[in-house]
DNA sequence: GCGTCCAGGTCTACC
DNA sequence: GGTAGACCTGGACGC
């Protein structure tokens, strides 16, 4: 199977992005640490999706599928891993509003700062909502019955996360009896309707010009959506001066910044105001910086 | 085995 | 605009 390859901006770190955030956790991304890859399964609109695997290599993401892949569908096929390591993004401002603080020289360094993606925003945002009040284990089962329920698969069996149209199918029932996404449910029907019908696009939040709190207000008009929710959503759209505080955020800071008491809200935002439009970026970077 | 608490919150009604 | 209470699930914990 030939390898095609992606090359990769500087300051670009493989492995930092891969554990950047929960998301390489869960399917349809499947994360090998030994050998350090990462797989996914896309669905680029033909009968089968495809099985990807990617490592690095030399300043080149490798990428290796099940299926050969055609010219005419590799130019989306870069384009989803491209979206998935934010290859297009440029980092070079919030390196420079980190440069503030010697305690975060070690981001610029390592290459950290990139946040592993979905292909898509409407799988982010599924993805969200089911991390909102509940453990990781319950997002994890939730997103997995999504994948192996509704996804579309590749010819190695495994499935890609399914599209709005095929969510939409399904009855509230469905989700709340075979997903367990308990009171959920009626929030991921609603938003897998409305986005399969056009009634919104949440695909052109990637690109939208609208100033970020305008934008936020926007994507809380989605039922299940609060302020957590959204602000995490903005981060993976590039958008960074939210701080999407949570109850693991709160507890992290008390124990790394306030001598294991907990914070206010405003105690937290203030520590990181400094970095203006980052913060929410410097925050996450100084939660994780021991994650690897 | 059973009850309670809580985990990577949000919605609605009410003031 | 701020707040209280309800909302689902499932694992951890104490008894």
């Amino acid at each position: 199977m030939p390898v095609l390859k992606i090359s990769t901006p500087s300051a670009f770190s493989f492995k930092r992005t891969l554990y950047s955030h929960g998301w390489s956790q869960l399917l349809p991304f499947e994360l090998e640490p030994s050998e350090l890859k990462l797989l996914t399964v896309l669905d680029l609109g033909e009968p089968d999706s495809l099985t990807v695997q990617m490592t690095y290599k030399e300043g080149n993401i490798a990428v290796r599928t099940d299926e050969p892949v055609s010219a005419r569908l590799r130019p989306a096929l870069f384009s989803r891993i491209s979206h998935i390591f934010r290859l297009d993004e440029d980092f070079t401002l919030f390196y420079r509003s980190l440069s503030i603080d010697p305690g975060f020289k070690w981001v610029k360094k390592e290459g950290a700062g990139r946040l592993i993606r979905s292909p898509t925003v409407f799988e982010d945002l599924v993805k969200t909502i089911c991390t909102t009040n509940c453990s990781w284990a319950l997002t994890d089962k939730m997103v997995r019955g999504l994948v192996n329920y509704l996804g579309k698969k590749s010819k190695d069996g495994r499935a890609a996360f399914p599209s709005p149209q095929t969510m939409a199918a399904e009855s509230e029932k469905f989700y709340r009896d075979e997903i367990r996404a308990g009171y959920r449910s009626s929030y991921l029907l609603e938003l897998a309707e409305k986005q399969a019908t056009g009634v919104i696009d949440v695909e052109s939040w990637a690109g939208s010009e609208l100033p970020t709190s305008e934008l936020k207000r926007e994507i809380k008009k989605i039922k299940g959506v609060g302020d957590y929710a959204a602000e995490n959503l903005l981060k993976l759209l590039g958008r960074y001066d939210g701080l999407a505080l949570d109850s693991w955020i709160r507890a992290r800071f008390a124990a790394i910044h306030n001598g294991g008491r907990t914070a206010t809200d405003q105690k937290i935002l203030r520590h990181y105001s400094r970095f203006k439009d980052y913060q929410g970026l410097a925050l996450w970077c100084d939660m994780t910086a021991d994650w690897i």
